[in-house]
DNA sequence: GTCTATAGTAGGATAGAC
DNA sequence: GTCTATCCTACTATAGAC
């Protein structure tokens, strides 16, 4: 039976996932020493080691918030009707990821550490699987339901489709955190105009 | 005047050079420690400190091999008759990347560190720069050739067009690092069969 | 130019008081 | 649970011999 309540062990952790958060935005997730995650939290180390065992836990659990699940937004868009069409979908799905995240670029932080770090890549890995798995069924039952495509077809179509779906959403946060001249609406009207419906 | 020949700097700075790029594949550009570049090249600490000042130094020489110039594929592109089309530009831009990088995921990590490091991130500011200045320049011209289009409205088509033109690209790159089951194949056929012409 | 050895520092994590 | 103080390892870079 711990001292404290349940509901101040997830506050602090949270506060110290955010103070977290804060610093991997300005240095990356490995290269942000333990000092300036306590600096940033205004706690102390022994404090933040009470919560998690180590800066590797830190980095999984702040990671893992940053994900989160996009899956939820594509449930939202697969139970209106009308569908809405495939190219539309990138942009949901932005909107969304930068309600949840804000400045998108710490995502391409998280992908360049996935390359060399295997829980990233794991962490990573899961949550566009899910996106692929999500969006193919998505596009597939648009194509069916649009153009009354039979279903095995238009898993064909489906597969070709949402590798491209995907991409925009990548190039955006990409382009976003690169070029100092990017254009969300401008982007996101291209990719309405010319991926396919 | 040096004592040995300027072939035999060059030759050294090359070879440590690529000893470090393999060591920056397996873990990064700023996790990879002196240790590790100094083992893999089979120098000593001394021997690489008489070719770099700084691990910073190496780390933004390698970048810059890396990033290299994908410009030139572009103006081979541009001399052809009749123009390719520009959905097939993002496989030209691979294929040469694939074949002076190798394995892509090295700049997928590039770009992660760019976000916080200055240095790395002018580099690939300027790269990105570079190649959107000649894609639109291209696809413009592409526009007025085989449509006949005013060069105001080819300028036009050609901004809206080559972001997307670039996500490919960075999407293909993504996706290859973090997919197990990625087809390079199939996603190029994608991008030629979808994005506008 | 290249080596070995080491100086000097910053890092992650823990001990013990409260 | 949280703090301060500290251990110990690993890092970058240099010194001095050859």
């Amino acid at each position: 039976m711990p001292k404290v309540t349940e509901e101040y062990r997830v506050a602090r952790r949270d506060e110290i996932a955010e103070a977290a958060l804060r610093a991997f935005r300005r240095k990356g997730f490995q290269a942000t020493s333990m000092a300036e995650i306590i600096a940033e939290s205004g706690l102390s180390a022994g404090a933040i080691y009470g919560h998690y065992p180590s800066k590797a836990a830190i980095v999984v659990d702040v990671a893992t918030r940053v994900v989160g699940s996009r899956i939820v937004d594509l449930r939202n868009l697969a139970d209106q009707d009308p569908l809405a069409a495939p190219p539309t979908v990138p942009r949901t799905l932005i909107t969304g990821m930068r309600r949840e995240v804000g400045d998108p670029s710490v995502l391409l932080q998280l992908w360049g550490e996935a390359v060399t770090e295997p829980e990233l890549r794991a962490l990573v890995l899961d949550v566009i699987l899910q996106l692929r798995g999500a969006l193919t069924a998505y596009v597939s039952v648009w194509h069916q339901r649009t153009y009354g495509v039979a279903v095995e077809e238009a898993d064909i179509l489906a597969a070709e489709q949402v590798p491209l779906l995907i991409s925009a959403v990548q190039g955006y946060v990409l382009q976003w955190s690169v070029l100092p001249d990017f254009d969300p609406d401008a982007y996101l009207a291209s990719v309405e105009k010319y991926l396919p419906r």
